[in-house]
RNA sequence: ACAUUACCCAAUGA
């Protein structure tokens, strides 16, 4: 039994269906533990993880699971993982007893979608908030870029934690409000990786290289554990930690040290290879790049997204479509970047077959038309497309 | 014993 929990929770972290069933089905041969309500919820939970909402409704509908209010909100939170939140919210209404992680749930799963304003009322609507509560809305208004409102909400909270205080590192980094950043994280109570990671990242969005990597020697490394100075020292970095400096050097262009560090890394993950990726992007090695491209160990839609944008810096449109082409996913962001390769190329036409042709719109979407028809001496055009835009936050 | 929150990679602009 617990070595099956054990295989159920290996299978959520690898995202493998088949594992996941075949173990299930191994549960179900066995008359104690089919009706074991922790490994039922388990299963549920599994099959949230690994993409299978059918399954996962299957195992809570099925009649050996009774389920308690852990089976529910385990539910709410497989609905809002694979997109369909308002099946989330029906799951949610129709619990028949909540409890405080059922609400967190919840309203964790529109902050996650950018869904402040609904959040933030079910965050007043519940009977009483916790710490995780409270650190769902301040990383969700963090997230949004809303310094104030993150401050306020963070200003108003009852108690901190390192994860409360990291979600406001994040906005003040964002902001370029290093003055406060610096107050706030001197001021912490406790240190992690995390919120070191934060002010690595934040410094590095306002392009300050030299300080980011301060931040960075000055965190631990495997190798000083007896170091004498290690009371002085940050936290032990970790992986996040090794593919945020190195995310730096490659958005700076920096090619021979966002190398030097991938190669030093104990280990990688997709991030860090679409980072070295952006690395040969910036620095105009498309050869390198398709190489590399070729044989990073796998892909996701960042990995495609980043060598369609070198494609389209370096004029190569038919590359790109191609590429475009054989992508297995497409997001806005791989939508908005096929669309700008043809702007940037002079390409009307097919630019706006792109955009008519796009299955979402973001901000940034909107953005590149309206400056597309103005940069072509179409002003009246331009005031068209800012006209039927959406209204953003 | 099981469920909920923070930090890293790709598109526009400041």
């Amino acid at each position: 039994q617990i070595s099956l929990a054990a295989e159920l929770r290996s299978c959520s972290t690898v995202k493998d269906l088949t594992r996941a069933k075949k173990i299930h089905q191994a549960i179900l041969r066995n008359n104690q533990h089919r009706k074991d309500r922790y490994l039922n919820n388990l299963v549920i939970e599994t099959y949230g993880k690994c993409g299978s909402l059918a399954e996962a409704c299957h195992a809570f509908d099925s009649p050996f699971c009774s389920p308690n209010v852990f089976s529910w909100t385990i539910m709410v939170t497989a609905f809002a993982e694979n997109g369909k939140l308002e099946e989330a919210k029906r799951a949610f209404d129709s619990m028949p007893e909540k409890n405080i992680v059922s609400w967190n749930s919840i309203i964790a799963a529109f902050a996650r979608e950018g869904r402040l304003e609904v959040a933030k009322g079910m965050f007043e609507a519940m009977p009483v908030h916790d710490l995780v509560s409270w650190n769902s809305m301040v990383t969700a208004f963090s997230r949004a870029r809303k310094l104030d409102s993150t401050r306020l909400l963070f200003d108003s909270m009852p108690e901190w934690d390192v994860v409360a205080c990291t979600g406001m590192l994040h906005a003040f980094g964002e902001a370029g409000d290093f003055a406060n950043a610096q107050r706030l994280f001197e001021g912490m109570a406790e240190w992690n990786a995390a919120s070191c990671n934060a002010v690595i990242a934040g410094l590095t969005s306002s392009g300050k290289l030299e300080e980011a990597r301060k931040v960075f020697d000055t965190m631990m490394s495997e190798v000083v554990e007896n170091d004498p100075q290690r009371e002085t020292l940050l936290p032990e970095r970790n992986l996040v930690t090794w593919n945020s400096m190195m995310a730096a050097y490659s958005q700076a262009g920096k090619l021979e040290e966002a190398k030097v560090l991938f190669d030093r890394m104990r280990s990688r993950n997709i991030v860090s290879w679409n980072s070295i990726l952006q690395a040969y992007a910036q620095a105009g090695c498309i050869e390198e790049l398709e190489q590399l491209f070729e044989l990073m160990p796998e892909r996701n839609v960042v990995s495609f997204t980043c060598l369609l944008q070198a494609y389209a810096d370096n004029g190569l449109l038919l590359q790109a479509k191609r590429l475009f082409d054989r992508m297995p996913d497409r997001n806005v962001v791989s939508w908005t970047t096929m669309f700008q390769a043809y702007t940037q190329n002079g390409d009307l036409e097919q630019a706006k077959l792109i955009f008519n042709a796009m299955p979402e719109r973001s901000v940034v979407s909107w953005n590149s038309m309206v400056a597309t028809e103005c940069a072509s001496g179409h002003p009246a055009k331009a005031k068209g497309v800012f006209d039927a835009m959406p209204e953003w936050d």
